[in-house]
RNA sequence: GGGCCCGUCGUCUAGCAUGGUCUAGGACGCCGCCCUCACACGGCGGAGGUCCGGGGUUCAAAUCCCCGCGGGCCCA
């Protein structure tokens, strides 16, 4: 008959708490069973949920936001996976791009543009890149590994010959599509490195130089007009003046034309709110190009362009005089020419940041170079709609997607002068200009193969006349497909039928208007649909102080030392509770140490139940046993829909509440003593009934935990259940439960509030009988013998509706005699 | 500089779409007391907020409107 007639109880748990040190242990065992090793099979029923993981750029270690994010988004797979989806939530690496041959050169002093001129020496380079990424994915790997993330690890990063394959695919495919062209336009320029510069590569000095008055004579109205510059040697790339719509001084204007200084040539004078009428006279040149500012009124005022500076920074013939001279040089020199003219009104010393190259500060020009381009302006509207059919989580970050998408005013450029980067896939015939397209499903590099045709198949010309492109793409142009990678588009038919349906795209706020943009845009023109099903879009996470952590302002906190001091679990209670879903989260050590005493009170609540043996079904509960299921089954239902939502804010603090606040301090010590019964106060069925709802309770808080604290809540299923938490099912609302009346709970918690609150007061230890005569409303009759037993009263008496009127309130329904 | 978003105890938040039940609720932290047989990595109690500021609408505003201020993101 055994436990039925046990009076002394045994832990099955032993130890006093949870030594985060088993979590390595615990990790291996997962792995060893393969819970995270995705299976696609024809015949498995369920759904697939495809989570598209931001693949992290290897550029460095994480800080503890972005563990953070990878953790949280663990805790999605982990849900869905207990609620019968099969998830797929790979983990691969952002490899391509520039940050790591600006590490590479950092720290080899390797000029990659220098060496890259041969194709050994770009074979080099690129393999210096390769071991480097190689390193750093080490540490993002070790990281989420000690995070408990389940993610199946996939070697293949955005630079294996795989992913490149399907990136040079869609480009062809697009191509053949007419999406794609190719086109001159304005572009940041290294005189010293000759190449085009991303935006991301430029830097910003201040530097002191002279702003020169100007003076025009204007056509129309023979009087002059006076134009401060910065730039006086592009007067022969100047084509227009112009002032701020609202500047009442130069309105009368409007239309009219100036005769240029020194070329002679007509320039019209035309309004733009992007003229500060503080700077200067309030008039200002436009030429192609002096800054960023320039290119803009050009494209919005549809001037015509005349780039007057060449690819080794000098000026070309168009500039006369000028021809020949660096720009420095030129700009002395123009100067000169109009002082000596009565041009020059005069000239004043300022300070102004100008864009530099981050390499070798030599000040950056913008000059015209032909680049690829994908169409997108034509697709503006039609985006809006697909955007409409993403579920946002929270739904306010939608918003600047669309505003975004509004605001697209060029088509997206996508080649860059780069190396590590997935290769444009083209070659062009040098006798008849041909561009070639090969066929789709090779990854080519036409830097370096030979071309994929004996001789041009339009002129015929020998295969020594067909060049290899040697640009690469733009990041993006990689990473906006990584769903389509993850689902296996153009890599496994079935597999993408099935899993391209349930789409989530997991990311931060900063990167809307590129990465999820891109991705809308890419997927929508090689699928026709929308990308995702969900966006989840978190905040930024922040520093103690609630600063953004950048690496140079050097305060990037290292997620490593604080999981190994606390642990995964603890860790990853910080990252859920940190913040609500889209806001910014900043990091609390606090809030850590926090999350480590939870996984030390829930052990120790595990310890106390598994004193107790667990009974199939009880015979009768007693109320508050009622109460309590009813409660918990209610924090089912909402821990539930929380979780649904893409939520792990609201689960954490839900189940940490009815934890910690509820269950522990006072269910558990109104029935310990029933749990217990040392002294037959109760019947046996009343004593199984607080076992069975000790170990119901128990088992649903483990398992709501169980995607955010997956250690612990495993380790204690573990001992108690002998099976491996993960593999269970979500918990679910039990009907005969569901609409069930719980307040007993609450006026319960306030009975023993204002009890303890009143011994506490008159300095009667918990332990101690209460003698005085104490007034309880007759609501909890039924939970009288565990509010005695707790409490130890020894005076009880109920009243109906109110007290009689020679009693005192000492909180809650709670009176006595005094 | 422009666009967008956000702004409730030290921190994270509930309440705000449908104004009154809010002299604003909870949690973490903080302070004080207490070794009470799962846990002192614990228990109990307490203090903490002019709801960013200023105007307005209204009998009534954390909640609606306007103007500022502060923070964030992206663009320049």
């Amino acid at each position: 008959m055994g436990w039925r007639y046990m009076s002394s109880f045994e832990p099955k748990i032993v130890e006093k708490r949870w030594d985060h040190r088993f979590e390595k242990e615990i990790y291996r065992k997962w792995e060893e069973r393969g819970l995270h090793k995705f299976i696609f099979r024809e015949d498995d029923k369920r759904e697939i949920i495809a989570i598209d993981t931001p693949p992290p750029y290897a550029s460095g270690k994480w800080h503890v936001g972005a563990a953070a994010h990878y953790a949280q988004i663990d805790m999605i797979a982990r849900y869905f996976r207990m609620k019968g989806y099969n998830v797929l939530v790979p983990f691969y690496v952002d490899r391509n791009g520039l940050p790591v041959e600006v590490q590479v050169e950092r720290k080899t002093g390797i000029n990659p543009h220098e060496i890259s001129s041969t194709p050994e020496g770009r074979e080099y380079f690129l393999g210096l890149c390769k071991k480097e990424l190689d390193r750093v994915e080490e540490d993002l790997v070790r990281i989420w590994k000690k995070l408990g993330c389940s993610f199946d690890y996939w070697k293949n990063g955005t630079d294996s010959p795989e992913y490149r394959r399907i990136t040079q695919s869609t480009f062809i495919e697009l191509y053949k599509k007419g999406l794609i062209y190719e086109d001159e336009r304005p572009v940041n320029w290294c005189p010293r490195c000759r190449t085009t510069l991303a935006d991301a590569e430029l830097e910003y000095v201040e530097k002191e130089g002279y702003l020169y008055y100007i003076r025009f004579h204007v056509k129309e109205l023979g009087e002059d007009v006076v134009v401060a510059t910065t730039r006086p040697e592009l007067l022969r790339a100047c084509r227009a003046l112009v002032y701020h719509p609202d500047d009442q001084r130069y309105k009368h204007l409007k239309g009219l034309h100036v005769i240029n200084p020194l070329y002679g040539h007509e320039m019209i004078i035309d309004e733009h709110v992007g003229v500060d009428p503080e700077f200067g006279t309030g008039l200002v040149m436009v030429c192609s190009y002096g800054d960023q500012a320039d290119v803009r009124m050009f494209r919005e005022l549809n001037l015509e362009p005349c780039v007057i500076v060449d690819r080794d920074g000098r000026l070309t013939e168009e500039a006369g005089e000028l021809a020949g001279l660096k720009v420095e040089e030129a700009r002395e020199k123009a100067a000169l020419i109009l002082e000596e003219k009565g041009l020059l009104v005069k000239k004043e010393k300022i300070k102004h940041s100008i864009p530099v190259c981050w390499r070798c500060n030599t000040p950056i020009q913008i000059i015209h170079a032909r680049e690829w381009f994908l169409k997108q302006l034509e697709y503006k509207e039609k985006l809006k709609e697909v955007v409409d059919q993403i579920t946002f989580k929270p739904e306010m970050h939608k918003k600047k997607l669309l505003d975004w998408i509004d605001s697209v005013s060029t088509d997206w450029p996508i080649s860059r002068d780069r190396y590590y980067a997935t290769e444009v896939p083209v070659w062009r015939c040098k006798s008849c200009g041909a561009i070639l397209l090969p066929e789709p499903g090779k990854y080519y590099r036409p830097w370096r193969d030979p071309p994929p045709w004996d001789k041009c198949p339009y002129c015929g010309a020998s295969r020594e006349n067909i060049i290899g492109e040697k640009k690469v793409f733009d990041t993006w142009f990689d990473s906006s497909i990584s769903v389509l990678y993850v689902t296996g588009y153009l890599r496994n038919q079935k597999l993408f039928e099935k899993a391209f349906k349930y789409t989530l795209r997991p990311q931060g706020q900063d990167i809307i208007r590129t990465w999820l943009y891109y991705s809308i845009l890419r997927v929508y023109q090689l699928t026709g649909k929308p990308a995702f099903k969900w966006a989840r879009i978190t905040g930024m996470g922040l520093d103690e102080k609630g600063e953004a952590m950048h690496k140079s302002k050097g305060n990037i906190i290292d997620p490593e030392p604080y999981i190994e001091k606390y642990g995964a679990d603890a860790f990853r209670y910080w990252a859920a509770a940190s913040s609500k879903l889209g806001y910014d989260y900043r990091f609390s050590e606090q809030m850590v140490r926090t999350g480590l005493l939870f996984t030390t009170k829930l052990w120790n609540i595990a310890r106390f139940i598994s004193m107790f043996p667990r009974p199939e079904k009880p015979v009768s509960l007693r109320a508050i046993d009622e109460a309590t299921i009813a409660y918990v089954n209610d924090l089912v239902k909402r821990v539930d829909k929380a979780y649904s939502e893409l939520d792990v804010y609201e689960p954490v603090t839900l189940l940490y509440q009815f934890t910690w606040n509820y269950f522990a301090s006072h269910y558990i010590e109104l029935v310990k003593s029933r749990a217990y019964n040392r002294e037959n106060k109760y019947s046996r069925v009343e004593q199984e009934a607080a076992w069975y709802t000790l170990h119901y309770v128990l088992e649903r808080i483990l398992k709501m935990l169980a995607p955010i604290m997956p250690f612990v809540t495993d380790a204690i299923y573990e001992r108690l259940y002998g099976k491996c938490i993960h593999t269970e099912k979500f918990p679910e609302v039990e009907n005969e439960w569901a609409e069930k009346d719980y307040k007993l709970v609450f006026i319960v918690q306030e009975i023993n509030s204002a009890i303890w609150g009143y011994k506490k007061k008159h300095n009667i230890r918990f332990s101690e009988p209460l003698k005085t005569k104490i007034y309880l409303p007759y609501s909890v009759e039924k939970v009288l013998k565990e509010l005695a037993d707790l409490h130890h009263l020894e005076n009880i008496e109920f009243y109906e509706e109110k007290p009689p009127e020679n009693t005192v309130n000492i909180g809650g329904p709670v009176y006595i005699l005094e």
